[in-house]
RNA sequence: GCCCAGAUAGCUCAGUGGUAGAGCACUUCCUUGGUAAGGAAGAGGUCGGCGGUUCAAUUCCGCUUCUGGGCUCCA
C-alpha cells in the first residue's frame, strides 16, 4: 500500500529515475518505501531541498545554486544571490514551495558528460566548481518543471510528495567549499519528513531539546551569567555555578590524588621567550593575549613581553625541570586546574560550551616510551570511570597531523600509531580526524553531545614527543644514559565550563546529589519549625552538604513550588509531626515519591547518597 | 573573523515617529499556612552605547558592544 520511491542495492540508494535510465529491474534492491525510514528521508530531504532552490529560483531570479545535500538534521542548500535573505525570507520560500509542490512537477533525470555540463553552465561559477569536484565522466540531471540542477540524486518522483511535510529552518552563512578564505554563500537550512505529524513530532522535541540549553539553566538557576560591561567569553560563576562547580573540583581532586597525581600550579603569564621555545609564539600566536611588563615605563627596552598561558603544559615542565630526574620516578603525574585564555573568534562563542577563559582539569604525564601505552590505556580507564558515573555516552577519535605543526613526520608516525594501540587495546571504537591534531602532536579526543545533539570535544590525550626535544627534558635510565621522556597531555572533563555545560544539559538542571549546588531545601511549615531546620542545616553543612531553608513570609505552598522549581534533588519538610518525632518528611525528585524518615536514617540517607560516586 | 537575525524593568516578553506596558522577582503591610503560585499597596526602565535624519527617535539610517543560528575554528 505504501508507494515505492527508490530501492537499495549495494548500499546504495536508486530512485525510480535512476533504475529505469540504468535498467535495473527494482525487484532487484531492497525496496524503499515513501514513509520515515532513514533511506526515505534521505530521498524526500534531497528533493526538498531542490524544491526549495527551485523556489528561491522563482523568488530570486538571479540565485545561482552551489551544493543542497542531506544532513543528519535535514537538508541545506548553499546559493548565491543579490538580495539579503533573512529569517523572514523563509515563510516565503515555504510558500513558494508549497505552491510548486501541488503542481505535482515530475522530476526527471537525464546523464550528460561532464564536458557537456561544463559548455551548459559555462556561465554558471558555482556549477563550474562543483563539477571540478566530481570525479566520473557522465554527470546526471534532476529537472523538475521549469528548473534543474547537476545532481547525484536520488529524488522523489515527482514534487507533489512533499506538501506540508516540510520546514525552513534557518538562514545561515556558509563559505564557498568550507574555506574561509573564499566568498560567503547564502545557506537555508531546513526539515522534511515522509508526514507532517512526524514533521510535527520533530520540531516539538527540538524545543524541548531547548528548554534543556545549559544557558537558559544556567540562568534559571543562577549558575552563571555573562556580561557586556565583562566582554563576551568571560563566565561570571554565581554562587550556586560556584558550589556545583567546587563539588566537582573537589571530588575530581581527589580522584587525581588515588590515581598517583601530584597537584602543581604554573603562572598564568609566562614570558614570550618561553613561548617562542615551545613553539606556541609560531603556532598558536592567534590564539593568545600578550602583555608588556617595563620595568621603566620611559624607555621601550625595558620592556619584556609575556604571553598570557593558553595551555598550561610550559609551567608543567617547568616542573619537570626543577630538578634532575631518574627513571625510577616515571612516570610522573602532574595535574593543575589550570585557567587558561584563549582568544576565540568572536563568531563562535557558545555560552559555556565556548568562552575565552577557562579551566582545564590538566595533567602533563612524563614517561618513557615504554610507557606510554598503559599510561595511555590507565588514562582511558580513568575518562571511562567519569564519564560512566555521569551517564554519558561518549565518541572518541583519534586526531592526526595537522597543516600546521611541529616535529617530523615520523615522529607524528610513532606518536599516532601509539595512540591508535592503547585505543585498539581497550577495545573501544573510535573514529579519526585527519589533520585535527594540536600543533604539537596527535591526540584522543573524547567528544559528548549536548541537548540539541551538537558534539563537543570535552576530554583529550595526547602525545607529545616535540616539547621533552625542545626543552631538552631528560631523565638518566637504569644504564645512566640520559633519555628524552615523552610528555602525555591529558585532561578528562576537558574544562570545567564546557563540562557543567554539557551537565546541565543532560540533566535538565535535575542534578545528582552528590554535585547539586543545593542538594536539599527545607520547608518549615512555620515559625516554631525553624530552629530544627537550621539544626539540620549545620549538621549537613558539617558533611560538605549544601542546604537552604525555605522560611518566611510566604504560604506553605508557594515556598514548596519555589523549592521544587530549584530541581533540587531533595526538599525536606518539617512541621509539628517531624519535631515530635525527630524526622524529616522528605519530597525525592529522582525517586518522584514523599517518604518520612527518621533524624538519623536521614543522615545515613545523605551519607549514601554522597558516596554513590566515586571516581 | 564572515553571513543572517536580535537587544524594552532583575527575569520572561508585549508595544509605539509624539520619551513606555504585563507577568514573575523585589520592598512594605496583612496572612502563620501540612505538600507546586494567599491578599493589598509600592518601588523599579536615558527602551544596550555613540552618531545621523527629523519640529520630534525607544521606533528610521550608520557605526559599535553584546547575544542567538550557522560557516571557519576549538577544551
Amino acid at each position: 500500500m505504501e508507494q515505492l520511491i527508490a530501492i537499495e542495492k549495494d548500499g546504495e540508494i536508486i530512485d525510480l529515475q535512476r533504475a529505469e535510465a540504468e535498467g535495473v529491474d527494482p525487484q532487484s534492491g531492497r525496496p524503499i518505501y515513501f514513509d520515515n525510514s532513514p533511506e526515505a528521508l534521505q530521498v524526500i530531504r534531497h528533493s526538498a531541498a531542490h524544491l526549495m532552490a527551485q523556489a528561491i529560483k522563482e523568488l530570486y531570479p538571479d540565485a545561482q545554486f552551489f551544493v543542497g545535500p542531506v544532513v543528519d538534521e535535514g537538508f541545506y542548500y548553499d546559493f548565491r544571490t543579490g538580495e539579503k535573505i533573512g529569517e523572514e525570507e523563509l515563510s516565503k520560500i515555504e510558500k513558494k514551495m508549497e505552491e510548486i509542490a501541488k503542481r505535482k512537477l515530475p522530476i526527471e533525470r537525464y546523464e550528460i558528460s561532464k564536458e557537456e555540463a561544463r559548455e551548459k553552465f559555462a556561465d554558471d561559477d558555482l556549477k563550474q566548481e562543483v563539477l571540478k569536484g566530481i570525479p566520473s565522466e557522465r554527470v546526471s540531471i534532476y529537472r523538475q518543471g521549469d528548473w534543474e540542477d547537476l545532481c547525484r540524486g536520488p529524488h522523489l518522483p515527482h514534487t507533489g510528495y512533499l506538501r506540508r511535510n516540510f520546514k525552513l529552518t534557518r538562514v545561515a552563512g556558509a563559505y564557498l567549499g568550507g574555506d574561509e578564505n573564499r566568498e560567503m554563500l547564502t545557506r537555508i537550512y531546513g526539515v522534511a519528513f515522509a508526514d507532517r505529524e512526524t514533521l510535527k513530532n520533530h520540531l516539538k522535541m527540538v524545543e524541548e531539546a531547548k528548554k534543556r540549553d545549559h544557558r537558559k539553566l544556567g540562568n534559571e538557576l543562577e549558575l552563571f551569567i555573562f556580561s557586556e560591561e565583562v566582554g563576551a567569553g568571560l563566565p561570571i560563576w554565581l554562587p550556586k555555578g560556584a558550589r556545583l562547580r567546587s563539588k566537582l573540583e573537589n571530588l575530581l581532586f581527589k580522584a587525581h590524588r588515588r590515581r598517583g597525581y601530584e597537584p602543581v600550579r604554573g603562572p598564568e603569564i609566562l614570558k614570550s621567550e618561553l613561548w617562542k621555545r615551545s613553539g606556541h609564539y609560531q603556532n598558536y600566536r592567534e590564539n593568545m593575549y600578550f602583555t608588556e611588563i617595563c620595568d621603566d615605563e620611559t624607555r621601550k627596552e625595558s620592556c619584556v613581553e609575556y604571553g598570557i598561558k593558553p595551555m598550561n603544559c610550559v609551567g608543567h615542565i617547568m616542573v619537570y625541570k626543577a630538578k634532575k630526574r631518574s627513571y625510577r620516578e616515571l612516570p610522573l603525574k602532574y595535574f593543575e586546574y589550570g585557567v587558561v585564555h584563549r582568544h576565540e573568534k568572536s563568531g563562535v562563542l557558545h555560552g559555556l560550551f565556548r568562552v575565552r577563559e577557562f579551566t582545564q582539569d590538566d595533567a602533563h604525564i612524563f614517561c618513557t616510551p615504554d610507557q606510554i601505552k598503559p599510561t595511555v590505556q590507565e588514562v582511558l580507564s580513568f575518562v571511562d570511570e567519569i564519564m560512566g558515573s555521569f551517564d554519558f555516552d561518549y565518541e572518541m577519535e583519534i586526531s592526526t597531523k595537522p597543516e600546521k605543526a611541529m616535529g617530523d613526520d615520523e615522529i607524528w608516525e610513532v606518536a599516532t600509531e601509539a595512540l591508535k594501540e592503547a585505543l585498539d587495546g581497550s577495545g573501544r571504537q573510535y573514529g579519526i580526524d585527519e589533520g585535527g591534531g594540536a600543533f604539537y602532536g596527535p591526540k584522543i579526543d573524547i567528544k559528548i553531545t549536548d541537548a540539541l545533539g551538537r558534539k563537543w570535544q570535552c576530554g583529550t590525550i595526547q602525545v607529545d614527543f616535540n616539547l621533552p626535544e625542545r626543552f631538552e627534558l631528560e631523565y638518566t635510565d637504569s644504564d645512566n644514559s640520559q633519555k628524552r621522556p615523552v610528555m602525555i597531555h591529558r585532561a578528562i572533563l576537558g574544562s570545567f565550563e564546557r563540562f557543567i555545560g554539557i551537565l546541565t544539559e543532560h540533566y535538565g538542571g535535575e542534578f545528582p546529589f552528590f554535585i547539586a549546588p543545593t542538594q536539599i531545601i527545607f520547608v518549615p511549615i512555620g515559625e516554631a519549625h525553624l530552629p530544627y531546620a537550621q539544626e539540620l542545616a549545620e549538621r549537613l553543612m558539617e558533611m560538605g552538604v549544601d542546604s537552604e531553608i525555605y522560611g518566611g513570609r510566604e504560604s506553605l505552598n508557594k515556598r514548596i513550588r519555589n523549592a521544587e522549581k530549584q530541581r533540587v534533588p531533595l526538599v525536606g519538610i518539617i512541621g509539628d509531626r517531624e519535631i515530635e518525632n525527630r524526622s524529616i518528611a522528605i519530597r525525592d525528585r529522582r525517586e518522584k515519591i514523599q517518604y518520612n524518615l527518621g533524624e538519623k536514617e536521614f543522615l545515613n540517607r545523605i551519607k549514601e547518597k554522597l558516596s554513590e560516586v566515586r571516581f
